[in-house]
RNA sequence: CGCGGAGUAGAGCAGCCCGGUAGCUCGCCAGGCUCAUAACCUGGAGGUCGUUGGUUCAAAUCCUUCCUCCGCAACCA
C-alpha cells in the first residue's frame, strides 16, 4: 500500500485559534481524507509550537507557568479540530518528551557536523520589555511595544550555517515544483538567496522556555530547529516513541500559509541537507483569509469565530466556504454576506435541493423503491458523458492542491443534474402510465449522479455526505471512491430515505445582523 | 529604483505563460416549469480589461511610463 504523509505547520498557541488556522488544517484534512479514500496509508500530522519568549510572557501575564498556559491554549486547538471534524492521525507538541529528544539530537548533530557554531547575536534591546527587536520592527527607532528607547545589545548565540546552502537551495527552488505556487519561488530567490543568505540564529540565552541545548546549558534552542523538527520527531526520528520514520519520511506535502514559506523552503531543506536526510517532496503555501480593509481581530467577534460560524451554519458549510473561497495562489476575503449567500446558492439550492427533489420524486412516484425496468433515451447520454469525466478532474485538482477548483468541478456536475431534471420533466412522465420505465430511468440517473457527487464531496464535507448517501439508499460497496468511475453502480431496485433539509436556507438579512451587529 | 503580488461588468474572481475584438459565480431584469429547501431551467441588461506610449494585420494577453492597493524584510495560518 502506498503511503501519504501530509502536515500542517505546528501552530503557535500565543492566542486562541482562529479561522486562519482552520483553513490550513481543513485543507490538509480534505486531502488526507481523499487519499484515504483512494487507499493510501495516510499519516496526517498537526500540532503546536509551544516554546519561546512570547509564550513565556503570555503565561506570566496570565499568572500561569508556561506549560500550564500552553496546555490551556493547546486544548482550545484540539477542541477546534474535533469540532471541525479534522481527521489528524497525530498531534505533536514541542513540549513532548520525544520531540525534545529529537531536537537535542538534531542540534547536537548539526553542531558536530560543523553546521552550527557559536557567535554573537546583536539586536536592539528594550530593557523594560526585556525584548529584542530588529531594526525593521522598531517604530521611529523606539520599542514597538512601549515606545521607549532601545539599546544595541549583543548576546552569545549559536548560528546555523544557512549560507552554506545558498546554491543548493536556489537550484532546489528553481527546478521542478518543490515549492508552489511559483510566485513564492521568486520571492525566496530574489529576497533572500540573491542578496546573500545570512546564517540564522538558533539559540538564545535571554529566556528559558525552550529545549535546552544539551551540551551548553545556558542556551535554549531558538524557534526553527525546534519547530521544524516536528515533522520528523513525530515519526520517531531519533526518539523511541514512534517507529514511522522509515515508512513515512519524506513528507509528501507540507502545507502552510505564505508567511512561513521562508523557513520551510530555506531553513528546513538546509537542515535536512546538513543531516543528509531526504527532502520533503513538496511545499504548498496558500494565502490568507483576510477581512478586507478590516484587520482580523477579536473585535470582529462572531464574523470570524469558527465555533460560532460552525455552530450556527454547520461545520460542513464552514469547511465548504473557506475551501471554496481560497484561490490557489492569492488571499481570499472573508465577507459574511458572501459566505451566507454561498451556503444558500451552492449548498441549499443546488445540492441540498437536488437531493431533496430527487428523493422526494422516488418516494412520490414509486413509494420510495425504484422498479428494475429501464428505458434509456438519447438525452441521458449527455448527462452520463458529463459525469464520466468528473472524478478524474477532481483527482487532478486535489492532487495539485487546487481545492477550490475541485469543488467547482463537482458543483458543475450538480448543476448539470438539476438541468437534467428540466430536460426530462419527470413530473410529466409520472402522469403517463406507459412511461414508468422511462421515469424510473430518469430518477435512477439522478440518484447515480448524486451518489458520485456525494462521494467526491465527502473529503470536503464529511458530516453531511454520508447522510446524502444514506438518503439515496446506497450500499456500502456503492460508496467507494473508485466506484465513482462507474456510472450504474447503484443497485437498480434502490430504496430511498426521506429526511429534513440537509442545508437549510438562511435568512441572509437576519444573519447579517447577528454576524455584524454594528452594521459595518 | 529593496522584493513579490494585485488592479477585468454592482460584488467576488478566471482568462494573461502559448496574442485573434471578453468569461464564471452572486446580485439584478424578463420568461419557463411546478418534482423540490419560494428552490430549479432558459434568456437578457451591465465592462473602451488602472494609466501612458510602443511591437503587431491583431493585445486584457508581449515590451514601456506612471498611478493605486496589499503583502514580505528573523517566528500573525
Amino acid at each position: 500500500m502506498s503511503k501519504f504523509y501530509i502536515t500542517t505547520p505546528i501552530y503557535y498557541p500565543s492566542g486562541s485559534p482562529h479561522i486562519g488556522h482552520c483553513y490550513t488544517t481543513v485543507a490538509c484534512d480534505a486531502v488526507a481524507r481523499y487519499k484515504r479514500a483512494k487507499g493510501f496509508d495516510v499519516l496526517f500530522l498537526t500540532g503546536t509550537d509551544e516554546h519561546g519568549q512570547k509564550i513565556e510572557d503570555k503565561a506570566t501575564e496570565a499568572g500561569l507557568a508556561p506549560q500550564a498556559y500552553a496546555d490551556k491554549i493547546v486544548n482550545e486547538f484540539k477542541k477546534l479540530w474535533t469540532f471541525m471534524n479534522i481527521s489528524y492521525d497525530r498531534f505533536v507538541r514541542t513540549t513532548d518528551d520525544y520531540h525534545i529528544q529529537t531536537v537535542q539530537y538534531v542540534f547536537e548533530e548539526l553542531y558536530k557536523r560543523g553546521y552550527i557554531y557559536k557567535s554573537q547575536y546583536t539586536g536592539k534591546y528594550c530593557k523594560p520589555c526585556e525584548s529584542f527587536w530588529t531594526d525593521s520592527q522598531l517604530v521611529n527607532g523606539k520599542c514597538p511595544d512601549c515606545g521607549r528607547d532601545v539599546v544595541e545589545t549583543a548576546e552569545e548565540a549559536y548560528f546555523f550555517k544557512l549560507s552554506a546552502f545558498a546554491d543548493k537551495l536556489q537550484k532546489l527552488l528553481e527546478s521542478g515544483n518543490f515549492l508552489e505556487p511559483e510566485s513564492r519561488v521568486k520571492e525566496m530567490v530574489n529576497n533572500f538567496i540573491k542578496p546573500g543568505l545570512a546564517d540564522t540564529c538558533v539559540s538564545r540565552t535571554s529566556f528559558k522556555w525552550g529545549v535546552p541545548v544539551n551540551f551548553d546549558e545556558k542556551h535554549v534552542v531558538y524557534v526553527w530547529i525546534d519547530a521544524l523538527s516536528n515533522y520528523i520527531s513525530a515519526l520517531g526520528y531519533h526518539n523511541d516513541t514512534y517507529q514511522d520514520y522509515e515508512k513515512f519520511w519524506p513528507a509528501d506535502v507540507h502545507v502552510m500559509a505564505k508567511e512561513i514559506v521562508r523557513f520551510h523552503s530555506l531553513v528546513w531543506p538546509a537542515m535536512l541537507m546538513a543531516l543528509d536526510i531526504p527532502l520533503p517532496k513538496k511545499l504548498y503555501a496558500h494565502g490568507w483569509i483576510t477581512m478586507g480593509d478590516k484587520k482580523m481581530s477579536k473585535s470582529l467577534g462572531n464574523v470570524v469565530d469558527p465555533f460560532v460560524l460552525g455552530e450556527r451554519y454547520g461545520v460542513d458549510a464552514l469547511r465548504y466556504e473557506i475551501l471554496r473561497e481560497m484561490p490557489y495562489a492569492g488571499d481570499s476575503v472573508f465577507v459574511s454576506e458572501l459566505f451566507l449567500q454561498r451556503i444558500n446558492t451552492d449548498l441549499a439550492n443546488n445540492l441540498g435541493n437536488l437531493v431533496s427533489r430527487t428523493v422526494s420524486m422516488v418516494n412520490k412516484y414509486f413509494s420510495g423503491t425504484l422498479p428494475q425496468t429501464r428505458k434509456a433515451d438519447a438525452i441521458d447520454t449527455d448527462l452520463i458523458n458529463f459525469v464520466k469525466d468528473i472524478p478524474a478532474q477532481v483527482e487532478e485538482k486535489i492532487n495539485s492542491m487546487h481545492l477550490s477548483d475541485a469543488l467547482e468541478v463537482i458543483f458543475n456536475l450538480i448543476s448539470r443534474a438539476n438541468k437534467y431534471i428540466d430536460e426530462t420533466m419527470p413530473w410529466s412522465l409520472a402522469k403517463d402510465e406507459n412511461a414508468k420505465d422511462r421515469l424510473a430511468t430518469v430518477l435512477y440517473n439522478l440518484l447515480e449522479t448524486i451518489r458520485i457527487s456525494a462521494i467526491l464531496l465527502e473529503p470536503f464535507m464529511p458530516n453531511t455526505m454520508p447522510e446524502v448517501l444514506h438518503r439515496i439508499g446506497a450500499n456500502d460497496d456503492e460508496k467507494t471512491w473508485d466506484s465513482t468511475y462507474n456510472f450504474g453502480t447503484l443497485h437498480q431496485d434502490v430504496t430511498v430515505n426521506m429526511g429534513t433539509a440537509l442545508f437549510p436556507r438562511i435568512n441572509i438579512e437576519e444573519e447579517q445582523k447577528f454576524l455584524n451587529p454594528s452594521g459595518e
